[in-house]
DNA sequence: GGTAATATTTAGGCGAATCTAAAAAAAATA
DNA sequence: TATTTTTTTTAGATTCGCCTAAATATTACC
């Protein structure tokens, strides 16, 4: 089934706001898309015609299992073409985003599987995101928040929920990035901020803002190196 | 400037018109985009509003410099990414029209340079069209169609002016590709089918069908090896 | 030149995706 | 609980790209 690329925009926003809550909003998607709420409830009284949500009006919306399929691939096709732009062309992460927003859509099923091929089959794409397989499984990695992490365990950047170019700049900044080793060493209550050891090396102060956008998983080896 | 998909097709099918007639009507382009005549005028109105074509009723049209600006850069994009499919993901000549029909419209100009950088600023499609650069330039070479080939000059194959997977087919049964040396032998008045050497060894007879969509350059080095 | 055939445009309409303004339902709160 | 606020839906329009049918202009031909 082919869909136009506003559908698939939708499906996907949804897709993306039930990780947060169950069920998602009129007004949550209205303000994903950049659209108005009044839009949002005629595209989802479609998209519930086609069997892609279970809509019942006021009560907000969830994917069926065909939405989320639908959904899988065109997350897909996302990662994989950013991963491309990023790693063949060598663009920045914060610029990939935007121009893979219009890749997704491109429909060759078999373009995807060759590209995905060409790319090594990559697990992640540059931010850190899983990659769907071409059967649209993609592993769920028990990601934590940076905020959340224990004081004095050693744990490794997974991926950031936030890739703008100030971010970047940043994360730049600090030597951090994806797969960078650090250690919270201390919380100071005023701000929330952390102090660090990244690398094993520096130690930095970051703030509560920037923090809330890194996700780590606890450290396989207990690295020393 | 952005235009719809709508509008660079058209625009697109304007220029290739364009090579062949010097002014554009109205049923040719239906035909080209297999769409009716009524719609067709209903764009060339919007396009001649926008000043990428000179257009009065009832008297063809014919595109404005802006409007052949517009057209190499579809052109452009349209081919790097045929050359892209083939080259890099291994796609066959005959697949890769219809998927480099939808990624010509990806807009990001950043996009196009950095991917023509990779892929070594080609110089030809897969079909031997020339690809026209950043700026716009497109080479003129001037191609011989197989047909007007004089007998006993070799010639090299240049392009092929039709990429289905049957001509494909009997280009392979042949073992002529772009590039292949050859040379007319005999030509029969009956159905205007021409005998040639391919590649200096096997002799063949073809169609004139085929010989139509073949197009050649005169040999350079007057080709022994 | 007049008539028939062909090409093109106009008129009117439709579906997709959007919008604003108003109505209605649900949720929050006094 | 009654009232206010917020959320969501409905009503009605607009733009885009397309369609069919009808009108009109151009061209071809007797
Ligand atoms: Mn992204
Ligand atoms: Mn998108
Ligand atoms: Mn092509
Ligand atoms: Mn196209």
């Amino acid at each position: 089934m082919k869909y136009s690329s506003s559908k698939e925009n939708y499906i996907k926003a949804i897709y993306h706001l039930e990780q947060e809550e169950p069920v998602v909003s009129t007004n949550a998607l209205a303000r994903q898309l950049s659209t108005k709420p009044a839009s949002v409830t005629d595209m989802l009284k479609k998209l519930h015609e086609q069997d892609l949500l279970e809509y019942e009006p006021y009560k907000g919306v969830r994917l069926t299992e065909s939405g989320k399929t639908v959904a899988l691939q065109i997350i897909r096709k996302h990662r994989l073409w950013e991963f491309f732009l990023v790693e063949k062309l060598g663009f920045g992460w914060e610029e990939v985003h935007e121009i893979a927003e219009e890749l997704e859509h491109i429909s060759s099923r078999k373009l995807i599987d060759r590209l995905d091929e060409f790319l090594g089959k990559p697990k992640t794409d540059p931010h850190g995101d899983p990659i769907p397989d071409a059967n649209g499984k993609m592993p769920l990695i028990e990601k934590i928040c940076l905020m959340d992490l224990p004081t004095g365990i050693a744990a490794d950047i997974i991926s950031v929920s936030n890739q703008s170019a100030d971010m970047l700049d940043l994360l730049k900044h600090y030597s951090i990035e994806i797969g960078t080793r650090l250690e919270i060493t201390n919380r100071f209550q005023f701000d929330r901020s952390l102090q660090l050891i990244v690398q094993g090396k520096s130690k930095i102060t970051i703030s509560e803002h920037l923090a809330m956008h890194l996700f780590v998983v606890y450290a396989k080896e207990t690295g020393s190196k």
